[in-house]
DNA sequence: TACCTGTTTCCTGTTT
DNA sequence: AAAACAGGAAACAGGT
């Protein structure tokens, strides 16, 4: 029996997503992006799309879907390097890239390089705008625009990423080439799991505008702050507009049986990482 | 194509 | 009373 049919069919309306918002949203500091980037609206496909002309916050865009394309283990990168805009981003060295993401550093070079001349990258167009220009109504914003924050939101002396010597990737050309020393990851078939995606909010402070919250970073204790502002980014990157925190902890309770959670006792959206989750401790730097 | 994994969806009941 | 939690059941989707 089909119990249901594609719930994405279902929804109504943008509108409901606002709805099912919450209160807080409306104080997540994520104003209009037309207001916060209005050459993003204006300008699409103009030269704001060459890598020369992105802002810090489209150059995480790139990072994020680099890590998503190849299936890097997003704990491998030191994100704080890449705290630059696109102009300063193509005057990095092949060197620097080594510097600030190790073994991952050749990939983001030469991907960046096809980018700045042709656009596309492997096959697979890049376009780091299309998480701001789809949808605008049914979800405010994706990351928060790292420009619009005081600059000491972004810690760059925070050494929250694991070194790249933990470095995972299994995309599919790594699989095929010995030339790369990376680990292969296991079956990973839908890109980044829940829990990976919720260790990255964690260990990236300017992602994590009180989004989820350390309750004990020892021993790997976190708290949701917003918990469907949360799912709604989820949502995001699974393309689902009706994710919502109910779901989300469903997902996330299957994880306690894997033991990449354990259970927290008595305490509202409280979890805590489990001995099978990885990269997301301090020593693991 | 069957099977597997990792969710996603829906649900009922319980706890806070 | 509402929100969150717990977990069963089934569907779904991408990868092998």
């Amino acid at each position: 029996m089909v119990r249901h049919t594609t719930c994405i069919m279902s929804i109504p309306s943008t509108a409901s997503i606002e709805s099912q918002l919450p209160t807080t949203w409306s104080s997540y500091p994520c104003p209009d992006i037309s207001t916060v980037m209005p050459s993003y609206t204006s300008s699409l496909w103009s030269q704001d799309y060459k890598p020369q002309y992105w802002s810090k916050y489209l150059v995480w865009q790139w990072l994020q879907q680099m890590v998503d394309m190849h299936q890097i283990d997003a704990a491998s990168i030191h994100f704080q390097n890449f705290d630059v805009d696109g102009r300063q981003l193509c005057s990095m060295t092949y060197q620097d890239f080594t510097r600030a993401a190790g073994t991952v550093g050749p990939i983001l070079y030469q991907s960046l390089n096809e980018l700045k001349w042709s656009g596309q990258h492997l096959g697979v167009e890049f376009n780091p705008l299309d998480m701001i220009k789809s949808e605008p109504d049914d979800f405010p914003c994706s990351f928060p625009e790292p420009s619009i924050y005081p600059a000491d939101i972004f810690d760059p002396s925070c050494q929250c990423l694991a070194p790249v010597a933990s470095l995972t990737i299994s995309s599919p050309d790594t699989k095929r080439s010995h030339s790369r020393p990376h680990q292969i990851k296991k079956h990973n078939p839908r890109g980044t799991h829940l829990w990976e995606f919720i260790r990255d909010i964690l260990l990236n402070p300017e992602w994590n505008s009180g989004l989820l919250k350390w309750e004990d970073r020892t021993d790997g204790v976190f708290r949701f702050l917003k918990s469907e502002a949360v799912a709604q980014l989820w949502g995001k990157k699974k393309n689902n507009s009706s994710m919502t925190y109910e779901k989300l902890s469903r997902a996330m309770r299957y994880y306690y049986k894997q033991e990449i959670l354990e259970h927290v006792d008595g305490r509202r959206l409280v979890y805590k990482f489990g001995k099978n989750a990885q990269g997301w401790r301090e020593s693991e730097k």
